[in-house]
DNA sequence: CATAATGATTATGTTCTATAACTAAATACG
DNA sequence: CGTATTTAGTTATAGAACATAATCATTATG
């Protein structure tokens, strides 16, 4: 007689905390992806919208590194951002390798709506998790990024 | 005078965790892949290999689900491990669509031993949470988790 | 028995991401 | 100075990851 499965266990994948973390993470970035869709925003266009408004005069260069992405793969974003006015790229003037960006009323406005409606949907995500939890998880997590910033120096 | 930017401020991503969790995630995956790299696995083609383990004669289709890619690009991997003589695909007598994965001896002590690894590695980069917040990290994760299958019912 | 549905595959296309090469401008230094 | 190197941004391109449509063989349905 053949082996057969009827309910697939993943126990031994549950044992890696990394594993929950993924599949949360699937959860929370299809949550977000649609929210973002309203807007025509994607999760990384939006996360740039919202660093420019945050550091008015932000480099690409800059930009880049925050958003942990490859320079040349910025430059499709910004341009869109460009197109739809959201942002503007303008020369710096002392240094005329480099542009400066900024955000447009209605891109700071674009990003405050998106920013209303992405912390709802946080919000209804994470409703069953209480205040307390949540800090202690964003300490956690904050404690395993510092890991990698320990490796590289 | 025009704005110039020095450090780049976050702060407002800063407020969503689900920011956090893909901070944190990134360095995971970063550190898992360079685990499995030793044994010649990514990611996905690991957890196939572990889910194939924990379940003799699962299916391809059982498969795919389970680690929520479309069948085609389960096709790719399942050949890999086949060629390495990691699994075995056999047809299922019943129902001669079907192949039933198994994992051969050489699968499961790869398995094994990619296991050990990552469980090392993963004690590493949580060795300053304690027991009690990781298993209320991992609850709060399941409940999110938990959220997108209420959505789809 | 004809039709529909299923498991796996092939072919294909899209999106994401990384690398190399290039232009223009600024800096380093002999 | 002026030449070499570095930096900011871009273009071109290639690879990986992921999704869709079409196909073949087989099984289930009416």
């Amino acid at each position: 007689m053949q082996p057969q499965i009827d309910k697939v266990s993943d126990a031994p994948l549950r044992e890696f905390v990394g594993y929950h973390i993924k599949r949360a993470f699937n959860v929370i970035q299809a949550d977000l992806n649609d929210v973002l869709s309203r807007f025509d925003l994607r999760m990384i266009s939006y996360s740039a919208l919202v660093l420019i408004v945050e550091n008015p005069g932000i480099r690409q260069s800059q930009l880049a590194t925050a958003l942990a992405i490859e320079r040349p793969n910025l430059v499709v974003i910004i341009d869109e951002l460009e197109k739809r006015e959201l942002i503007t790229r303008d020369r710096l003037l002392t240094d005329r390798r480099a542009y400066l960006l900024q955000a447009t009323l209605a891109g700071r406005r674009l990003c405050d709506k998106a920013a209303t409606a992405v912390g709802a949907h946080e919000e209804a995500l994470f409703e069953e998790i209480d205040k307390d939890t949540r800090s202690s998880i964003v300490d956690a997590l904050n404690r395993i990024e510092a890991k990698s910033r320990e490796d590289r120096s």
